[in-house]
DNA sequence: CAGTACTCTGTACGTCGTACAACGTAGACG
DNA sequence: CGTCTACGTTGTACGACGTACAGAGTACTG
């Protein structure tokens, strides 16, 4: 199925399962049911926090749990839906400590590393694309505490939640980028440091260096400041003071801190 | 096979593909090869282009270039490595104009601009991670290019590449953004705007709005704003400008322009 | 006590990447 | 000139995936 997209399935039966509506698995007639949505759903997440969203199939799930594949269909729609509440479910269970009192810039960190701690913990969540996200108790939670610490910076509702999403963006992209770089190493048995090694020698042999002088002088540069390999913290660490400083702009008054 | 990764395969092999050294292809021995890489790198993007990564399969390429589909493995080790090739490919043929004498504003967007007509023009990009980047002649050439719009500014080897690392992740971010949006209106007969109209009432009746004021506030302006759907167009520019403005605190000197 | 609505199971289909063995071809060598 | 051999190409096969479908069993409703 992958390109996984929330939001796909029917609606009314989507939201229902989000907000734990009964009228879908209740029925007096016939045998009960021997599991719940949340014990799927639980199971599922357990899962795909190690082997991934591609890693993580109705079947697997079935084991875990301890009944045929197809029993599974009678709680969720389809594995769509199962990302769904998977989703939503994580939303809901993330930290949210009181975040008034400090300057803004500690308080879109905090959000941030909130977010990159998330990505951490479920590196599946950095596949889900969340242009119709998952409209869950989680999700709702998540948005509220995450707007309010645009509180008293002088914008306007519209540019709060552009920037938001200016800032989750770059924490989802940052994320995206460190877990493929443990990835490569996790499955290839070479480190990126040994990948890169492998490569120097034979790429000298076909790449001009006076054909790509900056490209030389400056992959250099990096490669020997973070040894040889792309290093997701540093990006991450550069990349949010960037983005603090662009917002900075935004909300005025503010100096912007230079530096690295 | 998905999450798709370049450079999983074996260094000098790839290598060896990516800069069209001859050697693995053209014994004396034996039938010819009726076929070229380039000619499969060709038909592999053009069907990629259409039906995406997933939808690009061993059997549509070689239906496509007429050959069976284990004949393709002579030309290519498997599908991992013809990514990296398309990957290269379409690097290799990106607009390259001279950059010199804009302000470096204009230079930056003008790249932005052109990786995001990339993204538009070959989607599948965006679901490639480049943690270990195809290193063949077409990476080289864009680096070389891209680097050159940041020549001047007085910042070091080492915080240009940071820089155009921070630049080009987010426009991939921004362009993943805007293809899976996309892509939520082409498979599901559902408009972005018809999604959101249907679930609109069904939340109301679960949606506790005193439960989440600000949430709830926010989200009807933001959603009055751009017709109650997450609008990619206007992200991209409202990111790019929060960019710009982060790089030039950076940079220095320029003054940062407020403003949406 | 029959009927019925439900849960759960196993089988089956069409998809994928690619391993493997068989077959045919064309240059190299005696 | 004939034979050998390395290689291109082909078809079949395997195990994975999501899930449609048919059947079996169960427990409440009338």
């Amino acid at each position: 199925m992958p390109a996984y997209r929330s939001g796909s399935g029917d609606p009314a039966r989507t939201l229902a399962l989000l907000w734990r509506e009964p009228g879908f698995g209740q029925s007096a007639r016939g045998p009960k049911q021997g599991l719940s949505v949340d014990r799927v759903v639980d199971a599922a997440i357990t899962l795909a926090d190690t082997a991934g969203l591609d890693g993580l199939s109705m079947r697997s799930v079935a084991r875990a749990v301890d009944v045929s594949t197809m029993a599974l269909y009678t709680y969720v729609p389809g594995k769509a839906e199962l990302v769904d509440l998977m989703l939503d479910a994580v939303y809901l269970r993330m930290e949210r400590l009181p975040v008034d009192r400090q300057s803004w810039r500690s308080r879109l960190t905090a959000i941030a590393e909130q977010n990159r701690a998330l990505f951490d913990m479920h590196p599946w969540i950095a596949d889900v694309s969340t242009a119709r996200p998952p409209l869950g108790p989680g999700l709702m939670a998540k948005y509220e505490y995450e707007l309010s610490a645009f509180n008293g910076l002088g914008l306007d509702d519209v540019a709060i939640d552009d920037a938001l999403t200016y800032l989750l963006t770059f924490v989802q992209a940052a994320a995206r980028a460190a877990i493929s770089t443990r990835a490569s190493q996790l499955d290839s048995t070479m480190s990126d440091e040994q990948w890169w090694a492998a490569n120097a020698p034979l790429l000298a042999r076909v790449f001009d260096s006076t054909a790509y002088p900056t490209a030389a002088r400056v992959g250099t540069a990096a490669g020997a400041a973070h040894g040889s390999a792309y290093h997701p913290d540093h990006a991450y660490q550069f990349g949010l003071a960037r983005v603090l400083d662009g917002l900075a702009a935004l909300i005025g008054g503010q100096q912007a801190s230079a530096g690295r």
